[in-house]
DNA sequence: TCTGGGGTCCTAGGACCC
DNA sequence: TCTGGGGTCCTAGGACCC
């Protein structure tokens, strides 16, 4: 904990909704549900308008549907979003060399690295100045920006900020503004942590006080413990981290239907590996270990991992242990989630040759012909399209060969809806080809 | 029609080494 | 002539965060 109210945290307000409404005017104001449509989808990010029924993040799509029926049903354009965050970050980057990206939309910033410390005033001066640019700039979004002595309170701040607010905890007065808050508002402290606590009477950080180490300790563990016990007392002296290394990679998929044919799932622990390699390439890394992760029908998981003695960032590798991991498992019950990860990550490659005596060199198989998680069409609600005669607009919904396509840009009013035959020729996929991020980047 | 995907960190037990 | 002790690495599972 500082003597200053030196970070800063900044959270953009439902940020991939936002970012929805921006670009299509005819949902401003209205009920906006971004994430996955199919079966076992969950809600990423809902509008503040969806949040009034009861709809919020990580909960299953179809609980969403029942509650806010009438919203906005969109998967979401990541690309869009890494746009309009990378510009944030850089209005960030413009207050100070150490930023600590959190997530797209959720940042630190330590503003003792500036000059001599700010002030209360000038600080939310500064917050001020700051949301306006992040208005100005992302064409309207909104975020809320929170000052304290510490990551931790910083943090706090801005959730009391939210939406669309500042909060300043000024030094001295942290330990009365957490006191009546949740326990559960503590990063940390999750479902199983909270119903631990409850059972020793805790509900809210000021009962958290009153529990001593030894307590916390023998409860939550040792490093849990002591952690919990000091950020209770607002005792926080983490740095704001500029650079993070990246410890592993992965990538899974839900199936639509639980999968039980172990040759399919082979074919997709082969193409996750591609996947993986992919971005480990990408980071000019190797990898020294590769987990293999199942979740069966009942929701349990498992996984199964093996370390080389050198690390790879060969295909090959990666796959051929991956099938082998998921062979050990029995997979006759139906598997609802299959992943592939590295971890162990290092620099150099220290790749002994005996390693592996790759299997029948077998073919190769394109990344097309290998099985994909498929949701409904190939025309996501949300996405961007480009008709030939129409111009931009975005998928309103699609199906029994037909695509339905809204017209409007965030610089037009709500526009006009058409439908299409799904192999329309003056339809396509993706933002208005000539002019990628045109209106995000005026210079 | 319950429960995504990509991460980080912690714990605990066993193997192994000195 | 029953079985110390510390350290490190690996595996597996779980909690948590956005």
């Amino acid at each position: 904990m500082r003597a200053t109210a030196s970070v800063l945290h900044l959270d953009l307000d439902a940020f991939f909704a936002a970012v929805e409404q921006r670009d299509k005017p005819s949902l401003r104001g209205k009920p906006v549900i971004v994430g996955g449509l199919g079966l076992r989808g969950v809600v990423s990010t809902a509008s503040y308008e969806a949040r009034t029924f009861g709809v919020g993040s990580a909960m299953a799509m179809s609980e969403a549907r029942r509650r806010c029926p009438h919203a906005a049903f969109l998967s979401g354009r990541f690309d869009a979003y890494r746009a309009t965050s990378a510009i944030v970050m850089r209005l960030l980057g413009e207050l100070s060399p150490l930023v600590e990206p959190l997530s797209l939309d959720e940042a630190f910033v330590d503003l003792a690295a500036v000059e001599r410390p700010l002030d209360g005033p000038a600080l939310l001066e500064l917050a001020a100045e700051l949301r306006a640019q992040v208005t100005q700039e992302t064409g309207g979004l909104t975020a809320s920006v929170g000052l304290g002595s510490s990551k931790f309170i910083a943090k706090v701040a801005s959730e009391l900020a939210k939406p669309n607010g500042i909060r300043l905890v000024s030094p001295g007065t942290e330990i009365e503004t957490i006191a009546a808050l949740p326990a559960r508002a503590i990063p940390g402290v999750g479902p199983a942590t909270m119903e631990r606590l409850s059972r020793l009477g805790v509900v809210t950080v000021a009962d958290l006080q009153q529990l001593s180490e030894a307590e916390l300790v023998r409860e939550l563990g040792k490093s849990s413990g002591e952690h919990l016990f000091r950020l209770a007392r607002a005792d926080d002296d983490r740095p704001v981290e500029p650079e993070r290394e990246t410890k592993s990679i992965s990538v899974e998929d839900t199936f639509e239907h639980d999968i039980a044919d172990s040759a399919v799932l082979a074919g997709i622990a082969e193409r996750q590996a591609g996947q993986v390699v992919r971005r480990l390439v990408k980071a000019e890394l190797f990898a020294r270990t590769v987990t293999v992760k199942v979740r069966w029908p009942d929701f349990s998981s498992v996984s199964r991992s093996r370390t080389l003695n050198g690390a790879t960032d060969r295909v090959e590798v990666v796959a051929q242990i991956a099938k082998e991991l998921l062979d050990g498992l029995e997979v006759s019950q139906g598997v609802r989630l299959l992943g592939v990860g590295v971890s162990g990550l290092v620099q150099v490659a220290q790749e002994p040759l005996f390693e592996l005596e790759v299997a029948q060199p077998g073919r190769v198989l394109e990344e097309t012909e290998l099985p994909r998680p498929r949701h409904g069409s190939g025309w996501p609600a949300g996405a961007d399209v480009f008709h030939a005669e129409f111009g931009p607009g975005w998928v309103w919904g699609s199906g029994l060969g037909r695509v339905t396509v809204r017209f409007e840009t965030a610089d037009t009013g709500p526009g006009p809806v058409r439908t299409f035959a799904v192999d329309d020729p003056n339809l396509a996929a993706g933002p208005r080809p000539d002019a990628a991020g045109a209106e995000l980047n005026p210079e």
